[in-house]
DNA sequence: CTTATACTGAAGTGACAGTTTCAGTATTGA
DNA sequence: TCAATACTGAAACTGTCACTTCAGTATAAG
């Protein structure tokens, strides 16, 4: 598998978790610590830590520790990753549908 | 979880196995049988079948039974349900951090 | 009618991912 | 210095998921 399609698939699956998606939505209205990430999610921050991992991985989140307090916020990296990966699928068929044309209007019920 | 959540959640359910993503690139280059899908992957026709089930609740591929063939072929409507979604993502964070500046210029490694 | 083809449902297996507990380290504040 | 806070690593548990085999059904072809 390409490199590229390694970061694809790492990003997927980041983003196939409803607890990571949860966090994302968090951070998206800005910075939180572990703790304070844990707590409405309702699990350790065992848990978070690892979710972070996951989510760094694929540059959806970016940490940093100050003290003993770890700051997590939103890294824009991976969603420009996932969008690129749309284009792409998109480019592969929406040339051959429009010729077609049927299947498009039958797909809007 | 709400109705939308739901079938988020299915999305990206769906997206998340490399498999299926490849079903998904052989599909969007034209319309195929399950055997013919199942082929190159080095799986079953079962399995093609399993992955197809998934690709469907999700919109992502339509199927029709003709005698005793299934033929497949891309649906347009997942997608754009997952560019939706990211679009809601961006409108979350975009702002702040345009706001902020420099985070969004860090970012670019 | 008989055989081959194409798919499908049920049941079972193996691997992996999300989570917890618990013990440990680093940092802060009194 | 001492206690409380915040996080982290290892180990173990549990459920889910992709996949297979096998038996069965429907269709096509000779």
């Amino acid at each position: 598998m390409s490199q590229r399609a390694v970061a694809i698939d790492q990003l997927f699956h980041a983003l196939g978790d409803p607890t990571r998606r949860k966090m994302l939505d968090r951070l998206g209205r800005g910075p939180q610590s572990v703790s304070r990430l844990a707590e409405p999610l309702g699990i350790t921050p065992t848990a978070v830590v690892h979710h972070l991992h996951v989510l760094a991985e694929s540059r959806l989140v970016r940490t940093a520790k100050k003290g003993r307090t770890r700051t997590c916020h939103i890294e824009p990296q991976g969603f420009l990753a996932l969008e690129n990966w749309i284009r792409g699928q998109r480019a592969l068929w929406e040339r051959r549908l429009d010729r077609l044309g049927d299947i498009l209007d039958e797909a809007e019920d």
